[in-house]
DNA sequence: CGAAAAAAGCATTCCAGAATCCTTTTTCTG
DNA sequence: CAGAAAAAGGATTCTGGAATGCTTTTTTCG
């Protein structure tokens, strides 16, 4: 993966999180998600911070998302958990790379980088959750006889 | 940076090795560099398993290239520090993306690692010399009256 | 009001990559 | 042959991200 994996786990919870607005525990989405509780209500707490979640403490309480789904970018989850600085420097680490003296793959990593970050800020919450109602569908019609409501 | 320091350090130390099949010795790359002595000793001695450097010991010893500088690449050389499947798998660490059900920055993400890989088997180990060697030349321009040999 | 539920906050543990140290083996040279 | 120079190899330490646990604070509800 390109990012940090608390950097994957907040845009997998984010992506989790009902639309409408209704409070959340961290255990539910831990536990629907698999993913470890305690280190993702961490994460939780930091993307309060970055006012992309509002909390409520005590019964009823939890976490749900400051804006519609539509309005929260990728870019700027991965900005409020990696820092702004987030893929900077040489693809191959050398020191003497820059715009004046390009290493050979400077180019291409440049390129590289505007792509992947203009792709950030296009995308949102909401098409990630759209990723996983279509993923979740998938596997139903892959199994027809599976429960109707 | 994309890849792993040890990765790094292995570039800048093979792009710092002579042409010509001299030995060189691990502390003199190290302190030309000004990286870790011991720690680049061990990525030199992982480079010979891959066949990328050949060593012999005892006094007038050393590593040097296997091949000429333009017979390696920077990919083979990636690949034997981090492994084949560097760069696999969700820019975002989604378990549910893939070709079929693919995340917001899936198809960016692909383009980005054929891009980034292309360019890595077509760049050789002479790039990298080149490109420092422009560096040092560029740094001399800048301070005219500097040693004539 | 008091008890339970939940986030917030803090200290601690765990682990892999980064880095260091020491011993062994090989090879050259006097 | 003896000794020194160098890589090879193994054990160990260090460090930062990942993960856990425990205590405190806030809020709801009977």
């Amino acid at each position: 993966m390109l990012f940090s994996t608390a950097t994957g786990y907040a845009l997998r919870a984010l992506a989790a999180l009902p639309e409408d607005g209704t409070y959340c525990l961290a255990k539910d989405l831990s536990s629907r998600l698999g993913l470890p509780g305690p280190y993702l209500a961490k994460i939780l707490q930091g993307l309060v911070q970055a006012d992309i979640l509002a909390s409520v403490r005590g019964p009823k309480g939890g976490f749900r998302l400051t804006r519609p789904a539509h309005r929260i970018t990728v870019g700027e989850v991965v900005a409020a958990m990696e820092g702004p600085e987030a893929m900077e420097g040489c693809v191959m680490g050398f020191p003497s790379c820059n715009g004046e003296n390009p290493c050979p793959l400077h180019d291409a990593w440049s390129a590289v980088k505007s792509q992947v970050s203009s792709s950030m800020t296009q995308a949102t919450i909401r098409d990630l959750q759209l990723m996983d109602i279509r993923h979740k569908k998938e596997a139903k019609e892959r199994v027809p006889n599976s429960p109707q409501p």
